[in-house]
DNA sequence: ATTCCGAAACCTGTCATACAGGTTTCGGAA
DNA sequence: TTCCGAAACCTGTATGACAGGTTTCGGAAT
């Protein structure tokens, strides 16, 4: 008694299944873009000759991913890429002890020198100032940890940015839910002043070296922030 | 009139949302592991005071990302981690022109090469065996497109198995969807006899490093074939 | 002819109920 | 103690209903 390959997982067994592909396959054939509407649950249902539950069960799969929106009273809409969804599978790897903190920030690191690359060619003027505002937000917040967390977020998620490719942006985001769970682990265990001081120093530099268009000395900087915060979780004791 | 910012996006309006919530609470305050079950539909309304409905279409919702598994008469079930949800996103990206594949490309070498690197180093002798077979698979299926294909995604996936990594296999695996419907442009795009042997040739100079232990041949190789690779398909006019 | 407005038509979110299978449980028979 | 079958439980799907929110469209006012 197997399991069989199927498309969608076990979600594609029945007729939710064959709504997903359906729906799917009328966004593309049609090529819809983000924003164009779908059609109404009563219109699929009829179309593919199933009942209205079961268009809005594949609906609801379909948002769970984020590749279609749903509004109460609007027709569904096709939704621009978003890494909600991913950041929740992150977690949950996390959680059921399927994936450690550790593997993360190894993958991490192994994006994030390459985002430090391609944003220090690529970044606009915008962009630069921007790194640098947030680098500089989280120096004045040394004393407010939850906003120096979330400009230690925004500064990731502005450096994704910059790097132009938004699959590098999509996978920094997705590990956005994790850390926020696991970043003040850190930074407690960064138990004397200098420790906070030299992280903030750290990203600084980062900034510094992007805004000048330094690939080199930004990958340094990237490799010894992680060096730093990894070396943090491990004191902490995180596996 | 702003969208307010909320977990799960859209998706968490409303009671749907909250099962959601509640549902993945309970899995972690009672930290269920993969295959442990969760309580059934009815129960859950029952606890959440919402209709049952509500309740199907937030397991639907989760069944979507691969956090739990569906299966008709039993128990919802906790689910191992898996690549589905997040290939259907990034194949959804692509399709809507918020992701080309060059993008991907340069993403998937940024990965890769780290990943041979990893597997050079902590790959075990039934890995390397598995890697090596599967080049010479692929060499065998020269002229079978479909199933040298399938050798090439099992290569890759091996080469991320032997990572011991399991956040990498899940990125590697997210780019499969795609990767199955862009795979054939680039062997088309290989005209002359030469590059296809070339192609495989640098799979079987991959394969070996790995088994030989030697990281930085093998970043060399996997640099090369996403040379080759990313050469094929602007070849073949693919922004 | 154009603009504006409100009612009608349409849509989604949620609930209740029903029933066809598939699965688990549990007590009694062997 | 083991095994078996019926009862209890569960999920998948369908139908009907109703409370709001949204879109459409025709007529009134300009």
């Amino acid at each position: 008694m197997q399991n069989e390959m199927v498309p969608f997982g076990n979600v594609s067994v029945g007729r939710v299944g064959d709504a997903i592909g359906a729906i799917t396959k009328h966004i593309r054939e049609n090529e819809l873009m983000p924003g164009d509407r779908l059609p109404s649950e009563l219109a699929l249902s009829k179309d593919l000759k199933v009942s209205r539950t079961v268009v809005r069960e594949a609906f609801r799969s379909l948002a769970a991913m984020r590749i279609i929106e749903l509004n109460v009273g609007k027709r569904a809409t096709v939704a621009n890429i978003d890494h909600g969804a991913m950041s929740l599978i992150i977690e949950h790897g996390v959680h059921t002890e399927q994936i450690n903190v550790q593997q993360i920030y190894d993958v991490r690191r192994t994006i994030e020198t390459r985002i430090v690359t391609l944003a220090s060619i690529r970044r606009s003027d915008a962009e630069a100032k921007r790194i640098l505002q947030l680098a500089a937000a989280m120096r004045e917040a040394m004393d407010d940890p939850n906003a120096l967390m979330e400009h230690d977020l925004a500064f990731h998620t502005a450096l994704a940015g910059a790097s132009r490719n938004p699959v590098f942006a999509l996978i920094v985001g997705a590990f956005q839910g994790i850390t926020r769970q696991t970043w003040p682990i850190g930074w407690k265990s960064r138990t004397i002043n200098e420790a906070r001081e030299t992280m903030i120093a750290t990203h600084g530099r980062i900034a510094s070296s992007v805004a000048a268009g330094d690939p080199q000395q930004a990958v340094e900087a990237m490799n010894v922030h992680f060096d730093e915060s990894v070396g943090a979780l491990l004191k902490a004791g995180l596996s």
